[in-house]
DNA sequence: TTAGATGCAAATCATTTGCAATGAA
DNA sequence: TTCATTGCAAATGATTTGCATCTAA
């Protein structure tokens, strides 16, 4: 008895030991909407763990970002996102009024990422796209001002 | 007599004043090969001006960008790079190798732009390409040691 | 038992800011 | 003269790291 558990427990970070902080901030990535900052991630995650400290966030996040689990973005000029892995392709825009930030999906940036292997001889390794304006309701709302 | 050579100083930062920190700022990023960071630019003109500072190199990089002079770029996780506005519409490639930069450009990227505006409403201000991998010439090193 | 994880504090690194001194107009 | 700019040093804010202590296996 015990066997099914060691042996879930012994893959669930790839062999690495699983302690109660890493459990707990994958479950909050988990349930997070879509992608969340270090610094979010560590608010939440101190509410059920008091002594967690930001350095274990920064440190798990980046166990999580070598295992494949979550996936980095660089949003806005200064801090990251992490978002579940599995999560469809997509991107985002960061609207400069309101601060929302809306995912979006398009076939261009495979046929873009195509282009570039194609007349480059580029291998990729990530495709990014950062994009900054004013989402519909901001542009909205500032147009009845004027 | 001296009337031109104000008009034109005035004009040069748009009322704002002409100090040599700014011109020999200004100087050195056109001079540079398409783009470079705040901490290049400052090795440089410390060589022609040995006191000024970084601070300076920020401040008025922050001005160039109101000004519409420079364009600022995050390349890589970690730092900007500032490029001459009026260079064409390009995207940079990063080598996760060698490190460098191959710029190029996409007629796909504004038809991308033109997808969002339509699709989502969204006004857009700015719109960049973030991408890793390997150049050509490392990807061909690496399989040649395989 | 022991390699690897954690918490804490201090360290980095890029960028920003307060302030007194300086310079352009 | 006067207001903006500069240099310097200290402050920020995100992220990383050294180290002594804990803990999963």
């Amino acid at each position: 008895m015990g066997m099914r558990n060691i042996r879930k427990n012994r893959k669930e970070f790839s062999g690495r030991p699983v302690t109660s902080q890493r459990r707990l901030l994958l479950s909050l990535i988990r349930k997070a909407d879509g992608h969340i900052s270090a610094k979010e991630l560590y608010r939440r995650a101190s509410r059920k763990n008091e002594s967690i400290s930001l350095a274990t966030v920064y440190r798990t996040l980046q166990l999580f970002k070598e295992l494949g689990l979550v996936e980095e973005r660089r949003l806005g000029q200064v801090y990251c996102h992490y978002e579940v892995k599995d999560s469809p392709d997509h991107q985002h825009l960061v609207c400069r009024s309101c601060g929302n930030v809306i995912d979006f999906e398009s076939p261009l940036l495979s046929k873009l990422a195509e282009e570039l292997k194609h007349e480059h001889g580029f291998n990729l390794t990530k495709i990014e796209l950062y994009i900054e304006g004013y989402c519909q309701q901001c542009t909205k709302e500032a147009s009845n001002m004027a």
